[in-house]
DNA sequence: GCAAAAGTGTTCTAGGTACACCCATGT
DNA sequence: ACATGGGTGTACCTAGAACACTTTTGC
């Protein structure tokens, strides 16, 4: 029982929108195009989906190539198949994103020298595709995670101090926020564990060094 | 310039998880299969995308065709692709939710007799493919989005009243409100219009009737 | 006059926001 | 002793939740 139609294949890809955090910036991880079309084009990392191969999983490999991470939040974004996105033939790429703590990030990503880079979301070159408008919705839909879920963790280290955390927040939102309704916050949700370390760093007061709780699951919370 | 694999293509799909009011329930638009795989299973409306055609282009048609309804509020929901999810080949199915009002639909959708349906959420038949699911992210992402946006106001006809909202929410959220609290927080978002007429309807006080103040709009609030 | 749905306000609580000073350290 | 970032508490305000009675109509 053949399917009923022998026209309208398409080529599958995925596209993953990497957020970390590197150089108190929130950035994106991109990769150099070597073949046209936008040949030399910084684009989002991705490829094409194997045979057999589920869609998540396909994303999930491409990720760890680009960062030698594996074990980090990834979420479905949005599916983008204009005809005509891709000038060779019809391609659907299913968009993901995707939270990494800068710790666990390997030298490797540099080690491509140019082909692969970190980019200030404020500061991206031009991107390949449909990918600008990939990276838009990724960005709303991180922000918008912020308020009603653990997301902001993912970006988190091992130890960490609620000055750290509050840096995360405030590179995410663009905004400052206030250091005493911050630490209430946080501290209300329940999500994060006082340790009995400290961090010395500078001529002052040494700060306290936390936890997440569940650092494996992304709490919707509220 | 090829595109540089020659495996992987997909049949492309879109499903539409559809919405709508009737008699006094929210039901879903169900379509009875009338070929293998799943033959004479019950699944959501939707087909294969043309070669050239935009994929939410296709499902606003395929929408249409089955309610015979344009201009409805549709949005992308999920994609779906695991190997296997179709017997015959790899399909991938972008899911998108429509939401109808219901005095807006055609009698069309009856008249196709045994072939096309309206099931209560509570009393859905089993579902072909990996519809169930599909179902189900739609269910909670359209009660999601009942806090912070006027999507309720899409099932709502012309004219109605505050009673009439309230009895869509509940439906939705599946639970009982406080009318009081109910209207003031209507009336507070200030997206609602009140009209100079009423409804006569029993033996009762009449109730004034509302209008949408944009009702092409859905508006994030808050 | 009675049944039935429409309509209306107040009180309480919880969460968010605004805001300023002392603490512990290194130099 | 001073510069630096870490750490803390209170007052206010707003939004949401709980809650009961009067109004208008048809019969």
């Amino acid at each position: 029982m053949p399917f009923p139609t022998e026209t309208g294949r398409a080529v599958l890809t995925t596209n993953i929108v990497v957020f970390s955090l590197r150089d108190e910036q929130l950035k994106l991880l991109l990769v150099r195009r070597r073949n046209p079309p936008f040949q030399g084009c910084w684009a989002l990392p991705g490829g094409v989906v194997g045979e057999d191969e589920d869609i998540e999983a396909n994303a999930t490999r491409k990720l760890e190539e680009g960062t030698g991470v594996s074990g980090v939040y990834l979420e479905q974004l949005c599916t983008f198949g204009d005809p005509g996105r891709d000038p060779r033939e019809r391609v659907i790429s299913v968009a993901y994103y995707a939270l990494v703590a800068s710790e666990r990030l390997q030298v490797r990503s540099d080690a491509h020298g140019e082909d692969v880079g970190w980019f200030a979301l404020a500061e991206l070159p031009p991107l390949a595709f449909d990918h600008a408008k990939m990276v838009q919705v990724a960005r709303q839909r991180l922000a918008a995670k912020l308020d009603y879920s653990t997301i902001a963790f993912q970006f988190m280290p091992e130890r960490f101090t609620l000055s750290d955390l509050q840096k995360v927040y405030q590179m995410i939102l663009d905004r400052d926020l206030d250091k005493r309704n911050f630490r209430k916050r946080m501290l209300a949700m329940d999500q994060i564990r006082e340790t009995d370390e400290v961090r010395r760093n500078g001529s002052h007061r040494p700060a306290r060094l936390y936890r997440v709780a569940n650092p494996q699951e992304v709490q919707i919370i509220k």
